[in-house]
DNA sequence: TGACGGTTCTGGTCCGACCACATGACATGT
DNA sequence: ACATGTCATGTGGTCGGACCAGAACCGTCA
């Protein structure tokens, strides 16, 4: 094996910055709800110009840790907190945009994913979250329904279960992949021939999938998940896909 | 359930920005590899200022979408790229320092993907793949190995499997979600009491899940994988650990 | 007491300049 | 002719200063 030069890349200033502010949340030092100093004051202190300061900053607010308001007042400034889902929900949908992931790969990681959800969430969805899933699929099938609405109310319905789960992680991580797929699912939605026929078997089955996770029925509302997916992905197969990942 | 009023928030420039580039990413305009305009020409045809500009390519350099190389030639400039893991990766293991994860919720997460990922690689992992798990298998069973190193070639023997499943999107969710508690189980690594005895029936378990990899067995694979991770993570739990999440 | 308006603090934006680096073109010397 | 050195150029990276917009605070005045 020959060794591997490469170039040493010394960072640049942000970057710098970027990880002393991720150092100090790592070490526990900034908390949720924790104010930065004003850009004007952090800056010199840092010993970077204010620039630089801003653009750390922003990959800080782009992964959903940081959100800064301006203005006066307790609320006002860069404050630290906890907003994972749409950064990581950008992340993945650009990347499969890009081709990072085939359809298959998504597909796969569906059903992994939401099968844990569905099971989960079995045993911890509460009566509200069940209320609201049922909100959902009413909604749903109320006819004349359009196209983008059902691709909304559908997504809606996969991001509840994930959620009602209990686990933010796997929920966050189910409703990323969801979202990623979220276009390509609607432009299949749109080319569906048979809408009234398409829309009442899923209904059915987000019927009976509710209704599994209502009764507490684990495994089967997960092995009807998995079938609920693959089968609505089985679809989509045949049409425009990115290309599978290179480099 | 009341109406939420949030406030209209309009866009900041760089926001939009951001949008622009990347509905051109989504609708198929750019793909990787495609260079964009040096920041001075591509400003003023945005009609933004050089600052507002660099911070969109900031957020899209932080999710590993784009690259930027300064120097002249062919390869300076700004890219487009597929580089996903390291952004997830640094998003996941920011909000898991900052609590937005439980343990218990990566446990299960990792249950679930690493399953999927032992499972996948009981089929698809290649044979150069398996000699890179058993070299690395081997390092481990070194007498005398650090701490430092036992976790890193245990992560990277997890990160390995993933990998070798074949699918691009687990593999990446997989390696993240890992990573995210790599400080983690360094510091329950430090605390063990009796080192060769935790380390020998590590290895035992990483011989054991190579081998059923190796030999196909992709039900056993999962389970034992499972048994693996929560064993460990077993051991975590009486530790330190970010307390659960609130919004 | 209440309403109003100015002050102040915050992030957001823009501009112009310069730096560091890599390349490529050119000149120079052998 | 070739190798070498030097300079011009183009790129992102950084910096400082200025101004804008919005929100809260505070004092004044009715």
């Amino acid at each position: 094996m020959s060794v591997e030069w490469e170039p040493v890349r010394q960072s640049r200033t942000h970057e710098l910055v970027l990880e002393t502010i991720e150092a100090r949340v790592l070490a526990g030092e900034l908390k949720a709800g924790d104010r930065l100093p004003p850009e004007r004051e952090l800056a010199p202190v840092l010993g970077v110009s204010r620039s630089a300061l801003r653009e750390a900053l922003r990959v800080l607010e782009t992964i959903g840790v940081l959100v800064a308001q301006s203005g006066r007042g307790p609320d006002a400034g860069a404050r630290i907190v906890r907003h994972p889902d749409d950064a990581l929900g950008r992340l993945l949908r650009l990347h499969f945009a890009l081709g990072s992931y085939s359809l298959e790969d998504v597909l796969e990681a569906r059903v992994t994913l939401e099968r844990s959800s569905f099971q989960a969430a079995a045993g911890h969805a509460s009566p509200e979250e069940i209320e609201e899933a049922e909100t959902l699929l009413w909604r749903m099938r109320a006819p004349g329904v359009e196209v983008a609405e059902f691709n909304d109310l559908d997504t809606r319905f996969h991001v509840l279960i994930a959620r009602s789960s209990g686990n933010r992680l796997t929920s966050t991580l189910t409703s990323a992949v969801r979202e990623s797929v979220r276009p390509l699912i609607l432009r299949a939605l749109e080319a569906v021939e048979d809408w009234p026929a398409t829309t009442g078997s899923l209904n059915d089955e987000h019927a009976e999938l509710l209704r599994l996770v209502r009764e507490g029925e684990a495994t089967a509302a997960a092995d009807l998940a998995e079938k609920h997916i693959r089968g609505f992905h089985g679809t989509l197969v045949d049409d425009k896909q990115p290309g599978p990942a290179g480099q």
